[in-house]
DNA sequence: TATGCAGGAA
DNA sequence: ACTAATCCTGCATA
């Protein structure tokens, strides 16, 4: 707030529910309005005032109070950077009608949209297709301008005075110059690409064709604006510089294949800044031979879906799990109609691409093939549908006589669309590999969670190309496309001894296992599970990072677990059996349930632990259960809206977890998340129906976790157990669930009669200290 | 012929 | 720097 508006009234509104905004709108009472936010921030006093207000913290930016009474829109623009810093926009020129205009336009290039203007929708799709949205909270977004978003504008097809003109319109005050010079520059390079690169010493060192330009120094550029002209156009991958803009003239020329990547690199805005775009005029090619497949007439792809893939064009495209990604790349694949190269991160997700692709499209049994290390299949015919992964492709030890045959053919052929899915996961180096070694015409990358500031994400700029497509989970949920989520953040006091504990330990490691296993913690992850389950008959997952407390936890509770170690079929068993049977509601996931593990019965998540302050972990997580539950209408009751879907974060208070869990939460919170702060879990009149009520147990458990990480003792324990995992298998038959008196090793409970444990050989300890301690989680911690 | 483990890689 | 997880191969069982 300015200094000269001590006299204003500071209101506010809750609006983490859009609709409690709408409804307090329509009645207008002004019972919506409360105390002044900046108490809130600083207290922290009235828990739903603070979410509110660390929603809009969090998310980059904190506005001037007034844009939460946004009836009329705003009327000034103030945002908090961080502690203390403030911008104060209050000095942009407002037009007479600016209440009907939903944008902010700022002159360092920022623009804010006011989500609850009419123009929502219009401004909206061009914000998309100009900037790059930054946070997208419920009643305001904010997009950068940048020379990469701007470029990508312009060569859709939008002109430079028409991105000034719509954004003028749609603005509140006049556009500042800075930004009309910004967009000036940014687009002017536009068709006038190709003799600038030629004179580059990197790419033109890169040509096949000329053999001249030996530079001296390789990487002196020097720039001179007065030697551009010529026509842009579309790099090839294939290494093929065809231009084609305002002159419809085409010059090409060709580039080592090898130095592809080099090239492109040198074009990004830190360097020559003439950004590329990779297209691929498929309809022309009639080098490479067609591939008969088509969608089925039940495959409509959503609006959204459509939106991402107007033109054979390379990029990413970033979609919640859940909104139907593999419909968007198999669609992909149908409009090119060439052969393609799909790349999964493991083998399990190969098999569902596969099946996505005969469930969507009329591709024929022969033209569809796996790759894998158990599965070599070939496809017959001249085109084809290929499905493997990132590692049998980059692989660099000996391969198999047979996959080095299908590597070979795989190397050779020229591909019409190389799709990857999962972009994010696959560290940088590896896309490298890949798509140096492979031919491809378009390359489509498929994500959920595109979380910028990592360096390896910026590669991907250059590796595939710019995003296509993003979009806004708020709105999907508003679509029905994808759950409705309540996110909650549980806050569990430490208990007394586990604190003092906590306090005299350096080591990081034993801190953390410390507040993770904090009874507290434990006793309001019974109590979610007990709840979820019997009142509501959902299906959770429980993630735990530590496989110490994993299967701590997954023991004490009797409930099966799944990770690193547990094998494929074992897995398949207990996902079947959470998938079908009624009595396996709960399920216990390390890391391995991050990614790709599709379960889309699961519609509760409970954290136990986490990755530090991993956003991306985070959003998969989520991800997880996104898959819309029923159709809108079956969700929504007597009017309103409900939730069909929960996200717990359990936080120990008063240690690093607390830390970690906002910067977590981040990316939610930019995708128009709010949590919700819960502190009395398990509720205050709990008490021995939860485990560790007395102080002997909790002790107990205290012991337990401090012995841990001591070598000897998980070897013990790994001797005596060997045998449990037999005893499960003989055993996998009987379905009832009873319950077992001692709490060893009855990790897959509900494959277990309750017998006890049976003592038989043991097996011998591997030396590698990685199988060790492999078959040392297996056991227990 | 299918499973499981060891070893190497990134 | 470390952890957990993944993949691929080849070899040894059952």
């Amino acid at each position: 707030m300015g200094d000269g508006d001590k006299g204003r009234p500071s209101k506010k509104i809750k609006f983490s529910k859009e609709e409690e905004h709408r409804a307090s709108v329509a009645k207008d009472d002004g019972s919506h309005l409360t105390e002044d936010l900046d108490d809130d921030i600083r207290g922290g006093t009235n828990e739903l005032c603070f979410v509110a207000a660390l929603n809009f913290i969090w998310s980059g930016s904190v506005f001037d109070l007034d844009i939460l009474d946004m009836r009329n829109g705003l009327n000034r623009l103030i945002c908090f950077f961080g502690e203390g810093k403030k911008r104060d926009f209050s000095d942009l020129e407002l037009k007479p009608d600016h209440a009907n205009r939903p944008l902010w336009a700022c002159a360092d290039g920022r623009i804010f949209l006011e989500t609850l203007s009419p123009l929502y929708k219009q401004a909206y799709d061009f914000l998309i297709a100009i900037a790059e949205p930054v946070s997208r909270p419920e009643s305001m977004h904010e997009y950068n301008l940048t020379p990469h978003s701007l470029y990508a504008a312009v060569s859709v097809g939008l002109e430079t005075e028409t991105i000034i003109s719509v954004l003028n319109k749609l603005s509140k005050t006049k556009l500042p110059k800075e930004m009309i010079n910004f967009i000036h520059s940014s687009t002017a390079n536009y068709g006038k690409v190709l003799k600038r690169l030629l004179k580059d010493d990197v790419i033109g060192r890169a040509r096949i064709s000329s053999k001249g330009t030996h530079g001296s120094d390789g990487f002196t550029i020097e720039k001179s604006a007065g030697e551009i002209e010529g026509a842009h156009d579309e790099l090839l991958n294939k290494a093929e510089l065809a231009a084609a803009a305002e002159e419809k003239e085409t010059h090409s020329f060709e580039i080592d294949p090898a130095q592809v990547e080099n090239v492109k690199q040198r074009c990004l805005p830190n360097a020559l800044n003439y950004p590329m775009l990779e297209e691929y005029d498929f309809r022309n090619d009639t080098v490479n031979p067609d591939l008969e497949i088509e969608l089925k007439p039940h495959a409509q792809p959503r609006p959204y879906q459509e939106k991402s893939l107007s033109r054979g064009r390379s990029g990413i495209i970033v979609l919640p799990c859940g909104a139907g990604k593999s419909l968007v790349g198999v669609s992909a694949a149908c409009r090119i109609r060439k052969s393609c190269l799909c790349l999964a991160t493991n083998a399990v997700s190969v098999d569902q691409w596969a099946f996505q692709f005969k469930l969507w499209s009329t591709i024929k049994e022969e033209q569809i093939c796996r790759f894998t290390s158990d599965t070599k299949e070939r496809f017959r015919g001249s085109a084809g549908v290929v499905v493997t992964t990132y590692n049998m492709i980059a692989f660099s030890g000996k391969r198999s006589e047979e996959a080095e045959k299908i590597f070979e053919e795989i190397r050779n052929r020229e591909w019409g669309l190389l799709l990857m899915d999962e972009v994010h996961v696959v560290p940088a180096d590896m896309f490298r590999k890949v798509i140096g070694l492979t031919k491809s015409h378009c390359k489509l990358g498929l994500t959920a969670t595109l979380v910028r500031e990592d360096k390896r994400i910026t590669d991907l700029n250059f590796l595939i190309g710019p995003k296509l497509y993003e979009a806004n989970w708020l709105d999907l949920v508003k679509g029905g496309f994808i759950a409705n989520v309540q996110c909650a953040e549980v806050w569990c006091p430490m208990t007394k001894e586990f604190f003092a504990e906590y306090l005299k330990k350096e080591n990081s490691k034993k801190k953390q296992a410390l507040y993770v296993m904090n009874p507290n913690k434990f006793r309001a992850c019974e109590f979610l599970i007990r709840f979820h389950e019997q009142q509501r008959g959902d299906k959770i997952i429980v993630f735990a990072d530590n496989l110490f407390a994993l299967t701590e936890y997954a023991m004490k509770l009797r409930k099966p677990m799944i990770y690193g170690a547990t094998s494929h079929p074992e897995r398949t068993k207990i996902l079947e059996a959470f998938k079908t049977s009624r009595d396996v509601n709960t399920i216990f996931l390390s890391k391995v349930g991050d990614n790709s593990i599709d379960i889309p019965e699961a519609n509760v998540i409970i954290q136990i632990s986490s990755h530090a302050g991993s956003r991306r972990q985070e959003a998969q997580r989520l991800g997880r259960i996104l898959r819309a539950k029923g159709k809108p209408q079956d969700r929504v009751a007597g009017g309103k809206e409900e939730y069909n879907a929960f996200f717990y974060s359990l936080v120990s208070t008063d240690t690093q977890e607390m830390y970690y869990s906002t910067k977590r939460q981040q990316f939610l919170i930019d995708q128009g998340y709010s949590f919700k702060v819960i502190t009395s879990l398990p509720p205050p009149n709990s008490g021995p129906e939860l485990s560790y009520y007395h102080l002997d147990d909790q002790i107990a458990l205290l012991r337990k976790v401090l012995s841990t990480g001591d070598d000897a003792i998980g070897l013990e324990k790994l001797e005596e157990d060997a045998d449990d995992i037999a005893l499960q298998k003989a055993r996998r038959s009987a379905k009832s669930m009873s319950a077992i008196s001692g709490a060893t090793g009855v990790v897959y409970m509900e494959y277990s009669t309750g017998q006890k444990k049976i003592h038989g050989q043991t097996k011998s300890t591997p030396k590698d200290p990685a199988k060790r301690h492999r078959l040392f989680k297996q056991r227990l911690g």
